[in-house]
DNA sequence: AGTTGTCAAGCTAGT
DNA sequence: ACTAGCTTGACAACT
């Protein structure tokens, strides 16, 4: 088991997803803000490996305007080097990498246009992980998209897309349940058919569900991940007390992190914790997965999956 | 220096 | 009809 925290380090000083508007777009700028951005995330990937952090999700924002159509320059050929450096640095502490495009990103849409679009976007994200000479383990997390007034119609739009997209883009994607459209039961529905792997929410899955306990939500998705996808993929976090459903926690809950670990310590799985202080809720994390019988973190002896 | 309006993009649920 | 929330504030123009 690896643990980590998504996109943003709050500590050393520098900020990986440095951005501007659109209007302020010049060809300096862009250059300027990929190469801070890309020497930042070194700096976090360092920070963390020097923590025991060893799975980190990459901002969607690292290239601004990658998929826009003002963004003129070869990015891709112009930082080949940097993304070579730091992948290898990736591959040599074995850190889980995995990226996860914003809500604008859709599959299943009804409006061509908007699928196009983010097609792009999803292009952009495959390119990143390949210029980084990732394996098929760094992956790309979406959720399944609209409702549009009809699921299984939007469901059926949604196979019938991924069907169809290029094998880079597909060998990275996985859904991920969410806390209001489609839930694990409708993500597993969706594996059947196109062998896309599940990434487990634990907050969504509390939020709704179809009745399945934490084991048994386990049970249903870790099994979705071929030898080739790596371990399983989580996304933790907890209900922040007295506060609006699904808003994410300040800071981990000892005890509820706790029961979570030990409800789910017959699985082995890389754990992102999305928690507002990030790489200190980390930290804590990884010291109180330590003490707890029956995980084993990398780097270490990594049990079988059940 | 501090404050405030606005930001590429979509969808849903709640007011 | 409008807005908060999403994974997440922070950029940029103003006083």
């Amino acid at each position: 088991m690896r643990i980590g925290y998504p996109c943003i380090n709050l500590s050393i000083g520098c900020k990986a997803d440095r951005k501007f508007r659109l209007k302020s777009y010049s060809l300096q700028r862009l250059i300027n803000t990929i190469n801070n951005n890309l020497r930042c995330l070194k700096k976090i990937l360092e920070y963390n490996t020097d923590h025991s952090i060893l799975f980190f999700r990459i901002t969607s924002d690292l290239i601004p305007f990658a998929s826009h159509p003002i963004c003129k320059v070869n990015w891709q050929k112009k930082f080949t080097h940097i993304f070579e450096e730091l992948g290898t640095y990736i591959k040599k502490h074995e850190i889980r990498i995995s990226m996860h495009p914003n809500q604008f990103t859709l599959i299943n849409p009804i409006d061509q246009k908007i699928f196009r679009r983010s097609l792009k976007e999803l292009r952009y994200h495959t390119e990143v992980l390949d210029l980084l000479e990732l394996d098929s383990s760094a992956k790309i997390q979406i959720h399944v998209g609209g409702i549009y007034g009809d699921k299984s119609g939007s469901m059926n739009r949604f196979i019938s897309r991924y069907q169809k997209l290029e094998e880079t883009i597909k060998q990275r994607l996985v859904i991920e349940n969410d806390d209001r459209g489609y839930n694990l039961k409708d993500c597993i529905q969706i594996h059947n058919v196109t062998e896309i792997p599940v990434l487990f929410d634990s907050l969504h899955h509390e939020i709704k569900n179809s009745g399945e306990t934490l084991t048994e939500a386990f049970e249903l998705f870790t099994k979705t991940w071929r030898k080739k996808d790596g371990l399983p993929m989580v996304d933790y976090s907890a209900q922040q007390s007295e506060q609006k459903k699904g808003k994410h926690a300040e800071t981990l809950d000892t005890k509820h992190f706790k029961h979570f670990l030990r409800s789910t310590s017959p699985f082995d799985y890389d754990l992102m914790l999305e928690i507002k202080d990030k790489e200190q809720s980390a930290l804590k994390a990884i010291k109180i997965a330590k003490q707890t019988k029956g995980k084993q973190l990398i780097p270490g002896t990594i049990s079988d999956q059940p």
